[in-house]
RNA sequence: GGGCCUGUAGCUCAGUGGAUAGAGCAUCUGCCUUCUAAGCAGAGGGCCGCAGGUUCGAGUCCUGCCAGGCCCGCCA
């Protein structure tokens, strides 16, 4: 299940062999072989590797743990292979010491694959949908929106990493009675244009870009507007305003490094009568009750806690009963996975979401619905205020325009996403090693400058056949191939938690395993790559290529880039 | 009142049921003639919110409390 490193695969099939040794040898009956799980101890005395299978044997068993974890360590043989030792300890674990060089392998593995590394076949090529941001072009996007828009964004990078074909779908509500507002929002600025004394409605929205567009819309279209009826006028302006900020939406979007595959509009799912459809479907299947002069969906037959109306007294559909016509299209479109990834307001959406996709016959396991928890912008230690109503909320473009794509992209990846984010401003402004992003791309400007400078030296990377790995005998460079190896786990482990973050701190990780390791050349000589003999130079390089495509796969992932030089700014003396 | 999320070092946070709970920041102490000191090494600092339970073993799983956030509309 799991992508596990060569080394790993090879010795969990020396312990199964031992097991089944034990076995045929009649002293031990086990019904069948457990998963041998194999895990890297804390503390360095327990070995590079340890599992507990002797600890979940005995417990079926009825034996000691240490005497099957005597049983099974005593039929594995070392030294003939990668292991180096075997011991028991603890209540029974068992301990393996691997032979130094095992895991530099990983190194040509790395190398060969190079941008292909860290992809797996997880998930077996299926369709997989991820619907994210779906914000209503009714106004700009804030920081909520930005998060859940990273966060969509990088999570389908990682499936398709983990071998899922994806499709990034934004939603959009160009439909129904947000869509009236704006417009009469935008009329009613314009009407204020021509001087005309209006008495703004406080339920119209309050930023300033609808003056914007209305000040647009008067200069370009307002000969024409006059002419209309207010009934077609805000039609027009509602039409005018929602293409102009879904736009800005794309806009904003494509400059934090987001591109959609498709935008599905709402209006397709009227025009079509898709949704007329579903409700006629479900009435035939008795789920939907005439009730009050509204029409119910009786979603707490599929464990809902209350029953929701699809068609309103008024007459009018509710959103929800667009969402199910939705849900539906996505499964016909023959996706076999739909993630939805929702701002954590919506919560109580997901099970009525869930009845209705089930209510219209299709498995609700294969649909996800991730909440994205609130983000507090952090400045000077104080909290940003974020009001809708008083219009001084913080906009995605602005805190991207302040910090810069990388460091928004990265600070939104810092938590997992069901936790609040607080969005430090000041931190992800700084150019120092405080801040991760720029420590992380500094790791890798580090290493193209040893290329250059190993250039200049006419010291060049020969062919990977000649190099000779077994010259890295640093301990750290053993740990450091060990962490490479162990990209495609990180990357299996995100998709099945849907939490990309765990990708930003592996990186993070690897960045400082390489800036300990390079900087400690400042005091000892074998840690220095250049100025070495040469077939130990040339080794050594080619760890930093393999660390340099880790890293440089890793950015690509999370949609960071990665600086081959970082330009130092002058500090002014005072 | 009900649902979802969160609670781990002074601060911000990691932590697939495993052994002695980790990192960064902050604090203190060291390290630049040599591949970028925009860096590194070291030290101190913990009833893992509280109380029970399951387990050979719980920060991790279950139950109940406590505290904070979000939600509970024929709004989206």
């Amino acid at each position: 299940m799991k992508g596990i490193s060569m080394v790993e695969k090879r010795v969990q099939k020396l312990i199964k062999e031992a097991i089944e040794s034990a076995v045929s040898d009649g002293v031990l009956e086990i019904a069948e072989i457990p998963e041998i799980e194999l895990s890297t101890p804390r503390i360095e005395t327990h070995g590079d590797l340890s599992t507990n299978i002797a600890l979940v044997i005995a417990s079926v068993s009825k034996k000691k743990p240490r005497d099957v974890a005597e049983m099974i360590a005593e039929r594995i043989s070392s030294g003939k292979n990668e292991i180096e030792k075997v011991s028991i300890a603890g209540p029974g674990f068992i301990n393996f010491n691997i032979k130094k060089g095992s895991y530099l392998e990983i190194l040509h593995e790395v190398y060969k694959r190079g941008e292909d590394f860290g992809k797996t076949n997880f998930g077996e090529g299926n369709k997989l949908q991820v619907e994210f941001v779906s914000a209503n072009p009714t106004g700009p996007l804030h920081i909520g929106h930005g998060r859940g828009a990273v966060y969509g964004d990088v999570l389908s990078s990682v499936m398709e990493a983990a071998g899922y074909d994806v499709t990034r779908e934004y939603y959009v509500n160009d439909a129904g009675g947000q869509m009236l507002t704006l417009g009469r929002s935008v009329y009613m600025r314009y009407l204020e244009l021509s001087n005309q004394k209006v008495d703004y409605p406080k339920e119209c929205y309050q930023g300033d870009y609808i003056m914007d567009i209305a000040r647009e819309l008067d200069k370009a279209e307002g000969k024409k507007l006059a002419a209309f009826s207010e009934t077609e006028a805000i039609k027009f302006c509602s039409e005018y305003a929602s293409n102009k900020i879904l736009n800005q939406i794309k806009q904003d979007l494509a400059e934090t490094g987001i591109i959609h595959d498709t935008y599905f509009h709402e209006m397709n799912l009227h025009t079509d009568a898709a949704i007329e459809s579903s409700i006629r479907f479900l009435k035939k299947k008795g789920h939907l009750e005439e009730r009050d002069g509204a029409l119910w969906f009786k979603s707490t037959e599929f464990g809902d806690d209350k029953d929701r109306v699809l068609r309103k007294a008024d007459g009018a559909l509710t959103y929800f009963a667009a969402d199910i016509a939705y849900h539906k299209n996505k499964f016909d479109r023959g996706f076999k996975r739909v993630i939805d990834i929702w701002g954590a307001d919506h919560g109580g959406y997901v099970a009525r979401m869930k009845a209705g996709i089930e209510s219209m016959g299709y498995d609700p396991k294969g649909f996800d619905v991730v909440l994205i928890q609130l983000v507090n912008l952090m400045s000077g230690g104080e909290a940003v205020s974020m009001s809708t109503r008083a219009a001084t909320y913080e906009t995605l473009e602005d805190v991207r325009k302040e910090v810069g794509k990388d460091a928004c992209r990265y600070f939104f990846l810092m938590r997992s996403h069901n936790a609040q984010l607080d969005f430090d401003l000041d931190l992800a402004k700084k150019e120092s090693p405080d801040n991760p992003v720029f420590y992380i791309q500094y790791a890798h400007a580090r290493i193209c400058s040893v290329f250059r400078k190993a250039e200049e030296q006419g010291l060049i990377l020969p062919e990977s056949s000649d190099i000779d790995i077994n010259l890295l005998n640093l301990p750290e460079e053993q740990k450091i191939a060990r962490m490479l190896s162990t990209l495609p786990e990180v990357v299996d482990e995100c998709a099945t938690a849907l939490e990309p973050h765990k990708l930003a701190f592996y990186l993070l990780e690897l960045s400082r395993m390489f800036q300990s390791y390079y900087s400690q050349g400042k005091r000892d000589d074998r840690y220095r790559v250049l100025g070495q003999e040469r077939k130990i130079a040339e080794a050594k390089l080619y760890l930093l290529k393999n660390i340099q495509i880790v890293i440089q796969n890793s950015l690509r992932i999370l949609g960071i880039s990665a600086p081959t030089k970082m330009e130092k700014e002058e500090e002014p003396n005072d």
